[in-house]
Parts: C-alpha cells; structure tokens; sequence
DNA sequence: AACCCAGCCAACCGCATACGT
DNA sequence: AACGTATGCGGTTGGCTGGGT
C-alpha cells in the first residue's frame, strides 16, 4: 500500500529499511518522542506512523500469526464485558495489539458468531431484524445455513414445552414473539437456492414445514405439548445430544440451555435433529434422547441445509 | 490467461485525552 | 486557566492476495 507522500511526508507500506532504521535507533536511544524520534532517525515519517509501526508490528514480544483457542475464547468474554474496547482487551492477550484484536474479530470472529446465528456486537443471538439489514449477501447465505434459531431445533420446541409448566404468562408471550421473530428471519433470509429446493418436497412435506415455521401453528403446537401427560414431563428424560448456541438464558428456562454453548471451533454445520411434532408418541417421548431416523419433516429439512451448505452458492 | 470479487490486515484518519508550558 | 503538542484509541481505508469464473 504506497500512498502518495503528503508535505514530503511518505506514507503506506513499511519497507525493510525503514523498519531496521527504527528498530536500531529504539535499541540505541530508546523511545522518548516520536516526531523527534523520526526526524533524528532519518525516517521520512509522522511520529504518528512511527509509533504505530512500532507498537503493532516491531516492538519486541508481538505474537504474530492466529490466535489459539484460548485466546479466542478470552476475546470472546472480554468483547462481551467490554464492548469494543480493543486496548483493553489486549492488555489483557500478552504480546496480542489492540489492531489485531479490533480485525480479528471483526473479520474471522464476525463470520463466526454469524454462522452461530449470533450478533456479531452483542455476542447474543441475533433477534433484531434491523441487524439483518446491514448483512452482506455472502452474511445472509451464512446465516441462513447456520443454526438459525434453537427452536429449529424440536429439542427446544419440546424443551420449551415441558417448561410451559412452570413459567409464567410473560414468558409464554416472550417464547411467542421469539418464534414470530424466527418465522420473519426465515422469509428474509432463506436464500434462493434453498427455496428452490423446496419444489422438490411433497405436498405434505411443506405442509408440515409451514405448519412448523407458522408461529400461530407453533404455538398451538407448544399447546399441544402441554397436554401431554405429567408422566412424561420427566425432564431429566431430555438428554441432548446436539450442540447449538444457547438463544436467551434470561428468558427460556429449561434443561435445554444448560451445557450446551457451542464448543466446536470450526465453522461446521450444527446438525439438525428429526422430529415429527404431529406424530408424536409416548414412545417417542421416551426415546427423545435420540434422533429418530423415520420423521421426514425434519429429515427432509435437515437434508435440505446441508445441500444448500455443499453448495455454497453466493447469491448474486 | 484474464478478469472479478471478497476477505484480510497494515496503515491511516480523526477525535479524545493527557501532558507540558 | 489557556493553549499547543503528544499520545491513545477506535473506526475506516485501500492495496494485496487467493479463489472462482
């Protein structure tokens, strides 16, 4: 990056030269004031270039290369408690730069939480439509095959259900705008691709699929759940296998939010699980740890993310 | 082979604050 | 107290690069 020189100033890229000019005249005299320390030097740069140059790439201790999962996961905690606070974080990443960290997570970090169903400022699940506006395409393609939502997951549904037992009316509203919230997500940014795909399922099997990701329908489904015998509302009967993002904890209570944060470091595909909410039976409550083979709504749906991840086709 | 495009990341810019006179 | 300068910080830019077409 060589920029045009501005009052005799030169700008950009750092040559070789340049950087052993700088790292000698540190070793010799030390730091002190950095627009005298770049005229004594006989560097042709701002004290402002020189300092940045030196404090982000020379200076002794910089770690260069990617960040291990232990850093990342500091990241993480500290971009949550702290916000966008870069020369906070760093202090706390030996040998990491406040630049580094600032396009760490606003490169790989970003994509991440994305495909995580994440928001990429908050570290929460993404909830707010107006963020989904700011999304590139390559951002919406990601997203849409991502875990959009844990009630993707009939594990939540039936999670949430159970839980309908012992919360309180506000809580159901907020389980019910949160499934309106996801059906809105779906229509925006279910690429084409993907819905072109749906041509290929049988009538019944979109029945299902719209009957599932209609929030009045969900909610009757969730209703319905709750008229399932007290028996069966064993919950330690949930055992879940599936990893996914934890959507709320302040919100949806419920075995399902427990020990399941994503772990995985890697951008896999979080694996759908196949349930028939309609044909749901005593014995397939009993068997709920498992992910019956022969549901083919959510079989269906499930085939239907992967192929559109193996296509990774970019909207244009 | 040539072109396009998106991601990466070093470096710059502008603002806020600290510091010295 | 007021002013000028240096430094710190976070947002943004733009050249480079690799992959796709």
């Amino acid at each position: 990056m060589v920029k045009s020189p501005k009052n005799g100033v030169k700008k950009g890229a750092w040559s070789e030269q340049e950087d052993k000019i700088l790292i000698n005249y540190i070793e010799k005299h030390g730091k002190g004031n950095w627009p005298t320390l770049s005229k004594q030097a006989g560097l042709n740069r701002c004290g402002k270039s020189c300092r940045l140059r030196w404090n982000n790439y020379l200076k002794p201790g910089i770690k260069r290369g990617g960040f291990s999962e232990e850093e990342e996961a500091t990241i993480i905690a500290l971009r949550h408690e702290l916000g966008n606070k870069w020369s906070r974080i760093a202090s706390q990443l030996p040998g990491r730069t406040d630049n580094e960290i600032k396009n760490f997570c606003n490169t790989h970090l970003r994509k991440k939480l994305l495909r995580m169903s994440t928001n990429p400022q908050t570290h929460k699940p993404i909830t707010d439509l107006n963020l989904l506006g700011h999304l590139s395409q390559a951002e919406h393609q990601l997203l849409s095959v991502s875990n959009l939502h844990p009630f993707m997951n009939p594990y939540n549904l039936k999670a949430a259900a159970l839980s309908l037992q012992t919360i309180n009316g506000n809580e159901l509203i907020k389980i019910q705008i949160q499934m309106q919230i996801l059906q809105k997500m779906l229509q925006i940014v279910i690429p084409y691709p993907l819905q072109y795909t749906l041509g290929n399922l049988s009538l019944d099997q979109l029945t299902l699929l719209n009957q599932f990701f209609d929030p009045l329908q969900a909610q009757s489904m969730i209703a319905d759940f709750t008229n399932i015998s007290p028996l069966l509302l064993n919950q330690q009967q949930l055992s879940i296998s599936e990893p996914f993002p934890c959507f709320d904890c302040e919100i949806i209570p419920g075995p399902f939010l427990d020990d399941h944060h994503v772990k995985d470091s890697e951008y896999s595909l979080p694996s759908l699980v196949s349930v028939n909410p309609e044909s749901f039976t005593v014995n397939q409550m009993e068997s709920f740890t498992g992910a019956p083979d022969n549901c083919y709504v959510f079989n269906a749906w499930e085939n239907l993310v992967e192929e559109e991840a193996s296509r990774a086709v970019v909207l244009s």
